[in-house]
DNA sequence: ATCACCGGGACAAAAAAAGTCCAGCGCCAT
DNA sequence: ATGGCGCTGGACTTTTTTTGTCCCGGTGAT
């Protein structure tokens, strides 16, 4: 049942939204006994035109009765309603989860996919693939794209597939680094992500810890400078989110940082940045490329990250509130949910 | 899963043929490896342009891959038809059914709903409701219904509910005849079905089992032939369908006429006519009301009946041609598929 | 080199959805 | 009894979406 729904969510992904809508109305008319076309439109908040439409529809099933005194549930609709009640949960779970976090964080969009990253890498995948799903939607024309690594990313990277909107894209990384594994870098996936997509790229090598003077000096040299300067012009940048202290410890941060991150309370970790559970920045890791007054210009903040341990971590990065679309799996987002007290 | 579906149907009745539509051009990419738009718009013998609005859809899911040489299936895709593959015979299996009976018996409109009404009275309930639903397309302004008597259409009524197209219609007995109990009659069920749309109806009240000469006498009788000429206006019919046996029994038939029934295989029965497996008229009930030339003059016959036990029986009906619309079940539907070899 | 077939852009025509307004009806409180 | 209110459903316009149609530039087999 539950791979069902995700099945016809791919076949027809708004077939969720529409049965949400319909059953919200005539669970509405149930409560409500007798009620009017205005009266319920003020309660639902949707316009009149719209909310005829499926009156009537409904009235067509034979779900409701409509007199001209109002409209009442048939009792086709009261069982329809009751066979339907113990599937609602399924139904609507992720959708209702995806609206509270949404509102909560004021976001354009939140996408959660069913399913606990942490224990099945099947759950990864899909969020790779609902991932690359949105990309291909927000993506119009030759825009730029930053990218971070990580493993959620690569996933990313390994659903897109050749598409004329991203075509005339070029895939960046957001940031310099190369602390991690070669596949999991953020060139790694910017230079695979043009590849699947038959887009262009442009790289930026430059190495992890460097010291304040050495950093001035690399941002001094023309190449590198006019790089970083592209990538700032990026309008769009998905990444992923981490632990803060999981992501201290891969980068290999020194033993006093970490101690400070850990007694401020640090929990997330995005782009080298470093977030209490207020959003508060704690720390920014020394790297070249987009900073984040460029992100919180940016039209398109894309965050990607699951797993019931990362829904802290998650929660502190949107505290933020520079994010715009979060892509995220269901433990995730309950961790989220309870978290904030949503 | 299976109730779901049916629910679903409800909310969103054309989720099954959108899905239908995408999982089957979905699967002719996979088989066919690398294809193009017009070609496989032809072979779907759909247009180009419907076609590729699905094209772009599925491009846009991610589930296919499209270069300037064709398009094939992607991974994703190739994951989703494999995962929707056990599902299939589920979600499409009855409108497998319903579109093989639809073609064989070259009819408007075959419904299918999932069950045995032999097994289970919540199916009958459930044939009521398709039947009621279809009543609702198809009446369109001000008609005559006639309709016939039997526990299904009494479901049908049950199922109507107030509706203004429905409105400005009458109601009407097809043929007289008041053999049954009183609730199982045509005349109760066109007052019902009057009463629970606040459309008109109008009554015969002719009684069974009428010698040639009564018939004849009754036919001159000035009331009786007014009602009757009204009911022969009629441009819908919906009636059930019996065993031909069972009918004659429940009819109290002469033995003389039930040994020749079951002699020259007698298999079905619709508005007092019996039909043997070929459509063959076998007797007609001396009864008043429309005759089959009637009957095969309008546009909308619809007949509805389930039950495994019915399917031979419905299948006989059926081989007369007459018929318009079919609302069955599940067992029934199989049944007439393997008794007719489809 | 040629040719048949490919995707996709462009645009008009048609259809569907949505916005808007109001007539007519029944109910309810006065 | 009656006036006001809220109701539905019809009518009409505007907006949006879908569909039909044509064609261009590219690709790959021959």
């Amino acid at each position: 049942m539950r791979e069902f729904l995700e099945i016809q969510k791919q076949l027809l992904p708004d077939v969720t939204e529409t049965m949400r809508k319909r059953y919200t109305i005539l669970h509405h008319i149930l409560v409500s006994g007798l009620v009017g076309r205005r009266t319920l439109a003020a309660e639902l908040n949707t316009t009149e035109r719209i909310l005829r439409a499926e009156v009537e529809f409904l009235k067509q099933q034979g779900l409701i009765e409509v007199e001209s005194s109002g409209m009442r549930i048939s009792e086709a609709g009261r069982q329809l309603l009751e066979r339907l009640e113990p599937m609602v949960k399924d139904l609507f779970g992720l959708t209702d989860l995806e609206e509270r976090i949404r509102r909560h964080f004021r976001l354009k969009q939140v996408v959660v996919v069913p399913g606990d990253s942490d224990s099945s890498p099947l759950i990864k995948k899909e969020l790779g693939r609902a991932g690359a799903a949105v990309l291909r939607k927000i993506v119009t024309s030759d825009e730029v794209v930053a990218v971070t690594g990580g493993s959620t990313m690569a996933e990313v990277a390994h659903h897109l597939s050749a598409s004329s909107a991203l075509k005339g894209c070029w895939f960046v990384p957001a940031r310099g680094g190369l602390g991690e594994s070669v596949d999991l870098q953020a060139n790694t996936i910017a230079s695979n992500m043009a590849k699947k997509t038959g887009a262009r790229y442009r790289l930026l090598h430059v190495p992890d810890h460097l010291g304040e003077e050495a950093y001035q000096t690399l941002m001094q040299e023309g190449s590198i400078a006019e790089i970083v300067q592209f990538i700032r012009q990026a309008n769009i940048v998905i990444h992923g989110i981490g632990e803060a202290m999981v992501m201290a410890r891969r980068r290999k941060v020194d033993q006093e940082l970490t101690s400070a991150l850990r007694e401020d309370g640090a929990l997330g970790e995005a782009f080298g940045y470093y977030f209490d559970r207020t959003g508060r920045i704690l720390h920014k890791m020394p790297m070249v490329g987009l900073r984040l007054e460029d992100i919180q210009a940016m039209d398109w903040v894309v965050g990607i990250a699951g797993g019931r341990s990362k829904g802290e971590a998650i929660a502190a990065v949107l505290n933020n509130g520079h994010e715009d679309v979060l892509i995220t799996d269901e433990a995730a987002a309950e961790e989220i949910v309870r978290s904030c007290g949503i």
